[in-house]
DNA sequence: GATGAATGAGTCTTCATTCAT
DNA sequence: TATGAATGAAGACTCATTCAT
């Protein structure tokens, strides 16, 4: 099975040796941005991947494409873990409500929905905008189905449940990685109960739109 | 109409232009850590105030004096707030959930819990300990109440409380300052429609001094 | 004569300190863009004004402010040298192409003229676009006097002699700065003496629009 | 029609294509040198060669390894077309200033000139001084030509015309490169007006000795 | 021998802090 | 006492050079 270095072998080598890098640094721009800010400085970020600063550079121009990338990996991970939830919804193994909840708990365990808003104010980015679009389209979809099965009451909304699992992702200073990730699921399963039965919500909230239109929003 | 500058005067009169720079500078500190961090450019803090950037250094010495500062008007305000409620409760007006529930709206409006928990870093500070002593003793009190009359779960903790708030008082990026807000109250429904009848929990959230040591809390 | 300093005074004062730094900055700027051109190290530009780089950028911003103060600088030398000379010819003190001479020989004097075509990448800003003009409408008039007298023969045009300008007041390699000036002196007085009868142009060279049609000048 | 590649064909193959890489790479230099400077990045000469970097240092070692290389290009083109023109010359088809404005054209068209002067910082080089012998003596029989049949008056100098020739070679900012060149030719043709009839000049020109005498040259 | 990925030193630019006014 | 100009250290970004493929 193992492939002889030919030449064509060694281009997907030294690419499989780029790929590696550019994934390492992916990741630890996702966590350092999640936990200091998308300011914190990069060589923070090319130390914890483990390459140089230039290698950093070299693969995504600047901060401002590292950020955009970054974002692409988390929408992209936000679609399919929303798609999964909804398979599994169809399949009648859950109902509304817990899929959505499955999609929440995947989401706080790749801990990176904290970026994810970041990407409201660049949705002139085309590939932004596209990603975003099926991320959001999956988990509207969720909601709709939690809706129709009675699962979730109908004043709670898609942009509800967005920012709550922004709010949730963020991770809290002073806990461990460790305390915080079980602190995240334990206040998760706060916001469930009450999201089943929130009894003091009388106008709907926020729709996808409504997040779009920056603080433009009817009152409650 | 005018005062004649005597010494006496000149003095009071200056002294009240100083306290009201110090006041300036502690809010603009607070809106501006609140927003974009820790570590926003102090000529930021400084031109949000209205005075000059050395003004802002003779009067808190440098970042961390401002930091600390702001921390402890802070605290203060938490403080102040919790026994207001308490009050409340033990005049029987509410019951301890909603006396609690008060509480966190208080805190929500001034917008500051989102830097307290920075003081977990700097409890070696004894005016800062002194400080989160006083406020968290009271809130510590408002959660015991609460339990005491039945009207909040036993294991719905301290730690949670606090961590909840936390997470609500943190700016969403993307929402204007009204949208924010009005998001923000929402939020707090939904937790304390979940709060009231969390079904879901089992074991006890973290105690006060589980928040102290970080990230060796056991297992929920 | 001596003015206390009263506090009127200090400000100004401290603005004439800031003031000369500003300048200081710009003749430094000016000498460096033009021998080592303008992506030479700031801080050598710092260091030869004798100020710190946070002053140079404090007062010019970042690089293209500082390059925008040394063209307007540079083009208000040139527009006031270039009506002077003008005076000097309607004074009847000397004919047209003396007087170009005279504004030929000021300009290699200030050792800037090489930055000003730099300008013409920049016209898109207003200020630059201004300068330009006020310069160049005043050169103009000095080439339209001498083509009027009849010193100066009708095919060499303002093209021809800014772009020779241009030519003369780069420093050449490997020269001291007063060996390339007695150079560059040597070298006007021999154009000029091409000038006074090219003998060899048929056609005339480009006119100040021509400058701008980047490229696409009809064929000599 | 395939050659078989024995080793030695194989060699001559490879090092065609290796002298085809290292012209192209010289020439991408010096079009890139004059345009930009000796600084500009190496990558882009690379680019521009349509080499990788890579093969640029395999060949040329460093930075100043590309810049001799450049220069020893320059110089030799520079002999090789004075010692056309001195055969023309000698041929009695053209008189000695007529000769020298042929070789002068010649240099323009190749626009090399620009950076013959930076061969003066590095005369401690043996090859660049070897070479810069050959074309500086070459140039200077064609410039005692022409003073010695009346053609060039005597007190222009070797120096003088070396010099000129730099300042013409230089492209200037804002033109394309057509109307460059056509300005360019326009320019030595005023020159050389003035120099068949200089009238204006006392003093002897430099000496190609005073080239080397940086900045020592006795007045004019 | 050619390639281009990785590295880190050098320069640009920002901003915390000091200090003269 | 308030101000904001000056400073230089820290972090962003580029690019010369090396080296694995």
């Amino acid at each position: 099975m193992s492939t002889p270095p030919t030449s064509a072998t060694a281009d997907r080598v030294l690419r499989a040796d780029a790929r590696r890098n550019q994934e390492q640094v992916l990741q630890a721009a996702r966590d350092l941005f999640v936990e200091r800010g998308l300011g914190c400085p990069l060589e923070d970020v090319a130390r914890r991947a483990g390459v140089g600063i230039g290698t950093l550079y070299r693969r995504f121009g600047d901060r401002d494409g590292l950020v955009k990338a970054v974002l692409l990996d988390a929408l992209e991970l936000s679609r399919a873990s929303a798609e999964r939830a909804l398979e599994a919804e169809q399949d009648e193994q859950v109902d509304g409500l817990d899929a959505l909840a499955g999609y929440l708990r995947d989401m706080l365990d790749v801990r990176v929905s904290a970026v994810i808003p970041l990407a409201l104010d660049r949705l002139d980015d085309a590939d932004l905008h596209v990603a975003r679009e099926a991320s959001a389209g999956a988990v509207q979809r969720l909601v709709d189905a939690a809706h129709d099965d009675g699962s979730l009451p109908a004043e709670v909304s898609f942009g509800d449940l967005g920012t709550l699992l922004v709010r949730l992702s963020r991770p809290l200073p002073g806990l461990g990685p460790e305390a915080d990730n079980q602190l995240t699921h334990r206040h998760l399963d706060l916001v469930l109960a009450g999201l089943r039965n929130p009894g003091v919500l009388e106008a709907p909230g926020p729709s996808r739109a409504d997040l779009h239109g920056l603080g433009n929003r009817p009152s409650t």
